[in-house]
DNA sequence: TCGCGCCGATTGTCTTGGACAGTATTGGCT
DNA sequence: AGCCAATACTGTCCAAGACAATCGGCGCGA
C-alpha cells in the first residue's frame, strides 16, 4: 500500500470511474461524499482513497444499489455488503473450475490462462464451451470482481484472453452467407465487446452469417449498416452496468427508424433489469436465449426475410 | 437522404460525437454554433444536420485545425478542407489495392473484405503486411473518412475485419516466455485498439511475449499490472485524437510512478504531433520505430531485465 | 394475503454565466 | 531571418438551481 497521493482532478476521475463530472458534484452537495480538497484555483482534488471507495460504490450500484444508501458507508461495509450480495448463490460451491481460473488471473499466469481456456473450448465444442463453461465463470469472475478480489488489470486481462480464444474459434468456422445476416454492435456508451463474441459463437455454429461492427455504434450508424448490409437482425448487448433508461431509449429510437421486418435484439446482463416491455424488441436475458430467438426467427420469419432480400 | 430529425439532446450528442457537455455548450456561447432548438424544459434538441457538421468540424480539429477558424463554415467548405488537406499526399496516386480495400468497405462486402484481408497476410508473412501494406492502407482508408466518403460504420467494420485477420494470425505464433515481456494497452478515453494488435503483430515473430489488457486500462493499473506481470516494458498506444496534454500528463505521472528499469514506450498517431520531448519515454511515431525500440532494448537493456526477474 | 395504484423521496441530467490557465499565433525587435 | 513577448484562443472547471423519471413504501381493495 503505498502513498502514492497524487491527487486526480474531476475530469481525470471521471475517466477513471466513469462517474461523469456532473454526478461527482452533485454527490458531494448531497451526501457530503466525495469531499474532495482543492488547489490554488478552487479545483477539486481527489485523493486516491476516495477514488477507490468511488469504484466501490459504482460497483454496488452497478448491480440495483441506490447511492443513498451506501455512500456514507466505509469501505468495510461496502465489502459487507458485496460479500452478502453474492453469499446467497456462491454458498453452495464454486466449483474448481471456476476456482482455478480466478487463481490464475491473481498470479497473472497469461500463458496458462489461455491454454485453459483453449483446452476447455477445444473439449467441448464452442457452443456447449459458451453456454456450459463461459456462463458459469463470467458469474465467477463477475462476483469476484464484486468482492474487490480482482484488479480492474486482472479483470481486463480475463476479457482480452477471452477474445482470443473465441475469436479464434470463430475464425475456424466458414464465412459463409446464411440466414440469418445478424448485425452485431453495441451502444455509444458501452465499451463491453465480449457479449457480442459470445453470440457470434452461438450462431456462427448454426450457419447465420454474423457481421459485427465492435462496440460504440452511433445509432444512426446502426440504422444505415442494417440497411446497407442487409440484415435480417440486429442485435445489441448490454453489460449490466448501462443505464437502463439510456438503453430503452435507443431501443425505442431504432425500432421506430428500422423497417418492421428487421427484428431486434437485446441481449446482456442488463436486460434483466428491464420493467416494462419493449414493443418490437426481442430481449434476450440469458445466453440461451439467442438459440431460441434464432429458432424463433427462422420459424416465423421466412417471409421477411424474402420481403428483405428482394428489396434490393 | 432521409429527414429523420429526430433531434437529440445534448448528452446523446455527447456520446454520438465525442464532444463534451462543456465543449458543446462553450462553443455555443462563442461561436454561436451549432444553436439547437429547446424543448418544453428549455433543454438543447440538435438536429442531425449539426451533428452531422459536429462530426465533420471533429474530423478536422483531430488533424490539427482549430475550431475558431472553421466552425462557421458550411458543410460544403469543410468538405472541401478535407480534401484540400489530403491533396499533396495522395495527389500521386492511390494504389490499386488500397482502393480494392475502399469499394469492398463501400459495398459492404465483409467476406471479400476478409478474405483480401487474409490473402494479403499469408502472401507477405505477418510483419511485412503490417508494416508495407497496414501503414498504407491504414492512410488511404483514414484519408477516405476525412473526406466523409466512409461512414462510421463502414469505418467500424475495417476495424473489426483488421482484428479479426491480426488476431488470427498472431495466435498461430506460440505463445512463449520470450524477452523482452511487453504490457500492451491504452489510457482510459482512448478507445482504439487497433495499434495494440499490430504492435503485437510486429512483436510475436520476434520472440517476445506480449500481455495485452486491451484498451482504456486506469493509470493506476497500468503501474500495478506492469509490476504484477514483471514487464519489461509498457507500451502504450494513441490515436491521432487523443488530446496531446492528456498523453503528456499521463506519461509523465506513469513514468515517475514506475521503476526505472521498466521501459516506457508510447506510439501511435497523436506522438506524431507531440512538441517538447518527455523524459524517460521512448516515442514511436511510426511502426517502424517498434523494431528499432525492440532492438534497442535489447542491445541496451539486458541488466535492466536480470533486475526485474531478480526483484522477484 | 396478495396485487395494484398512488405519493413522496431519491437521483441523474440539464441549465446559466463566469473564470482561469495553458497553448497557438501574431507582431515587433534584433 | 530568427527569437521573444504580447495577445488571442480554447478547453475545462465552478456554483446553485431546477426538473422529470424512477424507486420504495404505503394504503386500499379483492
Amino acid at each position: 500500500m503505498e502513498t502514492t497521493g497524487v491527487n486526480l482532478n474531476i475530469g481525470a476521475v471521471e475517466r477513471e470511474t466513469g462517474l461523469s463530472k456532473d454526478v461527482l458534484r452533485v454527490w458531494e452537495r448531497r451526501y457530503a461524499f466525495p469531499r474532495p480538497s482543492r488547489d490554488e484555483n478552487g479545483e477539486r482534488l481527489y485523493t486516491t482513497a476516495e477514488i477507490a471507495k468511488l469504484r466501490a460504490v459504482k460497483r454496488l450500484m452497478d448491480v440495483g444499489m441506490r447511492p443513498g444508501k451506501i455512500m456514507l458507508c466505509s469501505q468495510q461495509e461496502l465489502e459487507a455488503l458485496a460479500e452478502a450480495r453474492i453469499a446467497p448463490r456462491s454458498a453452495d460451491l464454486a466449483p474448481a473450475l471456476e476456482r482455478g481460473i480466478v487463481a490464475m488471473l491473481k498470479t497473472h499466469d497469461a500463458i496458462a490462462l489461455q491454454q485453459a481456456l483453449a483446452n476447455l473450448l477445444m473439449k467441448q465444442g464452442l457452443q456447449r464451451f459458451v453456454l456450459d463453461t463461459l456462463t458459469p465463470l463470467n458469474r465467477a469472475i463477475g462476483d469476484a470482481w464484486m468482492r474487490g478480489e480482482l484488479e480492474v488489470f486482472e479483470e481486463h486481462l480475463y476479457t482480452e484472453q477471452l477474445h482470443v480464444a473465441l475469436r479464434t474459434a470463430i475464425n475456424a468456422f466458414p464465412r459463409q452467407a446464411g440466414m440469418p445476416r445478424v448485425l452485431l454492435t453495441t451502444f455509444p456508451g458501452e465499451h463491453h465487446g465480449v457479449g457480442l463474441l459470445m453470440v457470434e459463437a452461438l450462431l456462427a455454429p448454426e450457419a447465420a452469417q454474423c457481421i459485427s461492427l465492435g462496440v460504440q455504434t452511433p445509432l444512426e450508424d446502426i440504422r444505415r449498416a442494417a440497411l446497407a448490409h442487409k440484415a435480417h437482425v440486429v442485435a445489441l448487448s448490454f453489460s449490466g452496468a448501462f443505464p437502463v433508461r439510456q438503453a430503452g431509449e435507443g431501443l425505442a429510437a431504432l425500432r421506430r427508424q428500422l423497417p418492421p421486418a428487421i427484428t431486434l435484439w437485446a441481449g446482456g446482463e442488463m436486460t434483466r433489469r428491464v420493467r416494462k416491455a419493449l414493443p418490437g424488441v426481442v430481449l434476450m436475458p440469458d445466453l440461451l436465449a439467442v438459440i431460441g430467438a434464432l429458432k424463433s426467427w427462422r420459424a416465423h420469419e421466412p417471409l421477411a426475410a424474402q420481403e428483405i432480400s428482394a428489396a434490393a
